[in-house]
RNA sequence: GGAGGAGUGGCUGAGUGGUCGAAAGCGGCGGUCUCGAAAACCGCUCUACCUGUCUCAGGUAGCGUAGGUUCGAAUCCUACCUCCUCCGCCA
């Protein structure tokens, strides 16, 4: 969520109006939200006023009670009786106007930082770099589904069977591979820098609004209404979670966090689009990277975080490329992002396989996240930040592409020699 | 799932309607003492928001959460959540 100070404030209004509305949020909904801001600052000097002198009032009413003095008593309580409905008349109306300035703002989505690349779709995202050698293939080569379907590696019908479109089943080979990939970036991280968390899969209603999915986005997420409980889409949501409500000492940041876990999305905008294969589908692994750091570190802490997913691709050889979203491409809470797109072979289309992101303080805002400054003993928000590393889905499918042979088979010597290098770490 | 008990400041723990943001202790910070340290002693130690003459002053709110009763609620009432104990079930 965004700071309303920074709203209320004449100085900074204009500037965040500016950068809102470079990210397409109605005119209307901020006019209304700046009007309403000064309405409640308004209502609530007058409300502040009458308690306090409700709480004068008690004081003495307790005071002559204890004395006995009657006569007084009653003719007090009554004046005070008066200023009770004064106050019941104000706090509906006041409440009124604070959901009415929590429903705008709760769907306001972040700033965006002074390099991101004003643009109103993907269109204008930014190439920032491409790494690694295009492939080259002496035979046309083969999409990840079709392979995975002919050697018997994937078992698409059965997963349809079983929960429907865009379900699958993985058979030994490619269960294997994904235990020893999740395996081989998650120690990859740890040596990192990163810990490991195992971390719930289902969250309530208040994770998913501190990172951001509820309330704009609910439409997709799998929601288990009977517990209240909703599907994680990415473990982002839990890994940021853990540190809701908490202050940080200054010495435990940055602090580091990574974990692998299932991710659930509904894709209900998504009909039609990319219906073959392991590309958009409803469950995936994915490990995730999470950082929480001080606000004057997160534009570092966003490149180191950038290189730690970038790791994986390069040490599986593949030819990716970096991408900076435009303001109109950010994900609602993101103030910057870079995405990893892998080149596929088959189709030649760039696959994204990563998004790293920095939220600055928008995510610690709405969960609470801060920490304590140390020399003035302030509480400040962190900044949040976070990026995969990578989805497994996806990065098994590129595999598929890069390692098949002219024969229509799969590589596995060469994809095990690049998973035998080992990163141990003996607690 | 059933029965009972409990949720108070960083922690322990008092408070069952009237100067209670809340005793006391521990921890933490600062100071006195000391060559230094310990001990002892003194002081300070939660958060959010509002207003202003905005590194300061005043005010409002917060005792699991949300409502309610009252002139006045940590204290009474209702619902929910969490934890503990016992029973049942179970990987």
């Amino acid at each position: 969520m965004l700071d309303l100070q920074l709203l209320r404030n004449e100085d900074t209004r204009g500037k965040i109006l500016d950068l809102l509305r470079k990210r397409g949020v109605c005119e209307d909904d901020l006019e209304l939200l700046v009007r309403t801001l000064e309405l409640r600052s308004q209502l609530m000097f007058q409300l502040e006023t009458l308690q306090r002198e409700r709480n004068q009032g008690a004081k003495v009413l307790g005071e002559y009670k204890r004395q006995g003095r009657e006569e007084e008593f009653h003719e007090l309580k009554e004046k005070m009786e008066v200023v009770k409905k004064q106050i019941e008349g104000i706090h509906p109306q006041l409440l009124q106007l604070e959901n009415k300035i929590e429903e705008i703002a709760h769907n306001l989505p972040n700033i965006f930082l002074p390099d991101v690349p004003v643009g109103k779709s993907e269109q204008d995202n930014v190439v920032v770099r491409v790494c690694g050698e295009k492939p080259n293939f002496s035979f046309q080569p083969k999409p990840h589904y079709e392979i995975a379907e002919q050697l018997g590696l994937i078992d698409f019908a059965r997963g349809v069977k079983l929960s429907g479109s865009r379900f699958y089943v993985y058979n030994e080979e490619i269960s294997a591979l994904e235990r020893k990939l999740i395996n081989f970036m998650l120690e990859m991280h740890i040596e990192g820098g990163y810990r490991e968390r195992t971390v719930p899969y289902l969250v309530n209603d208040s994770c998913m609004f501190g990172t951001g999915q509820f309330p704009k986005f609910k439409d997709e997420y799998y929601r288990i209404p009977q517990d209240g409980l909703n599907l994680i889409p990415t473990a982002e949501v839990p890994l940021t979670n853990l540190y809701a409500n908490e202050i940080f000492s200054e010495e435990e940041l940055p602090l580091y966090l990574t974990a692998a876990t299932p991710c659930f999305r509904r894709e209900a905008g998504a009909a039609g689009k990319d219906t073959r294969g392991l590309i958009r589908v409803h469950q995936f692994m994915k490990v995730e990277l999470v950082k929480f750091c001080v606000p004057e570190q997160s534009r570092k802490e966003h490149e180191l975080l950038l290189q730690d997913a970038e790791k994986i691709l390069k040490h599986f050889q593949l030819y990716y490329r970096v991408v900076q979203l435009c303001s109109g491409d950010l994900g609602f809470a993101s103030a910057q992002t870079y995405d990893l797109e892998i080149y596929m072979p088959a189709s030649h289309r760039w696959l994204e396989i990563s998004s790293v992101s920095n939220f600055l303080d928008f995510q610690a805002r709405r969960a609470k996240i801060r920490f304590k400054r140390k020399h003035s003993g302030k509480n400040e928000y962190v900044h949040t930040l976070n990026a995969s590393g990578v989805a497994a889905g996806r990065l098994i499918a590129a595999l598929l592409e890069y390692y098949q042979t002219p024969e229509g088979q799969i590589d596995w010597g060469k994809l095990h020699h690049l998973l035998e290098k080992r990163y141990l770490r003996v607690p």
